[in-house]
DNA sequence: GATGATCACATTTTCGAAAATCCCAAGAAA
DNA sequence: TTTCTTGGGATTTTCGAAAATGTGATCATC
């Protein structure tokens, strides 16, 4: 319990309602990393006051989407090589425990949802073609194919953990496609990690996991390392000088 | 980067300091877990607005120590023994993490701050005795000291998720400790956690802090589990029957 | 020229009133 | 009796004006 994030936005409110809309934008990055959120702007483009926008600003600072200093407002957080590289990290020791946990407790409806999942991934692969990895449908049924993977791991706290790392890490790829669209063609590594995991072979999981993690960490910085800052620099010059472009 | 949450309250804002003071009342019991936080009695509470409680308690919920329903406000979070069981789990897992990372590259002054926070805690024990575990003043140095072990992970993102787990099982403890003072002491384990870590002991690091956390969860189930719901029934029915006491 | 003080403007932050919603009891209908 | 409506009071949620704070330019002084 506790640690429900409802990261799909099941909360009726607007405050609710526009947490939800301002994370799908800052982890697609129309909201570009790095950049000031001033009010004024916020709310023409939400349509609502002040306080509800900060209400959903303090949320998204609370899952590292957002940055506040002091009484200097708001700004979508820049992304870092070096928070990438935290992040996959992270991300593997994560995703191995969830998997290793959902081989073990995971049952036959479990097993549908993963299949189900994959077989609406891989269709819509197959119509987009080409260009698949940058439309936004494909993010979300992508991101349902992994979620199915670990969904069984009986642990709320570390499922809502790894949803946060997915999406902080989700920016880092939709960013990087921007840029080139030299892409590892993934879809052999997920039926074979999906033929693993129900084969119930959690060691092999566990490695195809990390490895799957780790290369497309490396593909991401193949294409957009070069944007990615190394240091985290002091905030007001980023604000500036990221803002500006 | 990214996931850093002020923990220590380092926001200079009036929202920011009452997400502090409200997270230290929380996670002290001293707003009890379970009940309904009306917005009339925070505001007397914490003398601000509306709107700036909102503020707070959106983080707060983000961090799973308060719950929203809908447009049927909030309420401190209830405490689960299933809860329990998987913060303790996850915890294990983060904090075996944290302290190998923190071995392999921590430097002398990370083990000088160690020795540093064991002997703070360990002087302030000498003095309080035998009720030492109630005081907020130990809670602190109890916090500094293990934080202490696992600073030198270099992983932001990890240490962030390790505070807040270390945070929501504090609520825990604190409660157990209310109930009956049968408490099992834990200042050898301290000491031989220390000597471990500070020898690079890896494995037998991890062994210990897996021990130590979990033989701690037991014995708080031991003095208050009788005390948390084995279930985490309907909403609207906790709210009432827990506040109503 | 460099440094520091002052002030006006831009922006954020806070507040409390107004609107929206929920809760529950009382009454009507089945 | 049970189930379904209705209404009023309690509570939350939203809004935009007012206060607080940061920013940057201008000017005086060293």
């Amino acid at each position: 319990m506790a640690a429900k994030s409802d990261i799909k936005g099941t909360d009726e409110t607007r405050a609710g309602d526009v947490l939800h809309r301002m994370r799908l934008d800052i982890i697609s990055c129309a909201l570009k990393p790095g950049t000031r959120m001033r009010f004024e702007t916020l709310k023409e483009l939400y349509a609502v006051s002040f306080s509800t926008l900060r209400e959903a600003l303090q949320r998204l600072v609370a899952e590292g989407l957002v940055i506040s200093e002091g009484q200097r407002g708001f700004m979508v957080a820049p992304l870092y090589l070096s928070d990438l590289q935290d992040l996959t990290d992270v991300r593997v020791l994560v995703d191995q425990e969830c998997i290793a946990r959902s081989i073990l407790h995971g049952d036959d409806d479990w097993e549908a949802q993963i299949i189900a999942a994959f077989h609406r991934m891989d269709r819509l692969k197959a119509r987009l073609n080409d260009l698949y990895f940058m439309s936004d449908e494909w993010a979300v049924l992508h991101g349902d194919f992994h979620r199915s993977l670990v969904s069984a791991c009986r642990s709320p706290t570390l499922l809502d953990f790894r949803d946060k790392l997915f999406q902080r890490a989700h920016r880092y790829r939709r960013m990087s496609c921007q840029f080139r669209t030299k892409w590892r063609p993934k879809d052999v590594e997920h039926r074979t990690l999906m033929e693993t995991v129900i084969a119930r072979d959690a060691p092999a999981a566990k490695n195809l996991i990390e490895r799957h993690i780790r290369e497309t960490t490396e593909n991401v910085i193949q294409n957009a390392g070069q944007f990615l800052s190394t240091e985290p620099t002091a905030f007001p010059g980023i604000l500036k000088s990221i803002a500006a472009e």
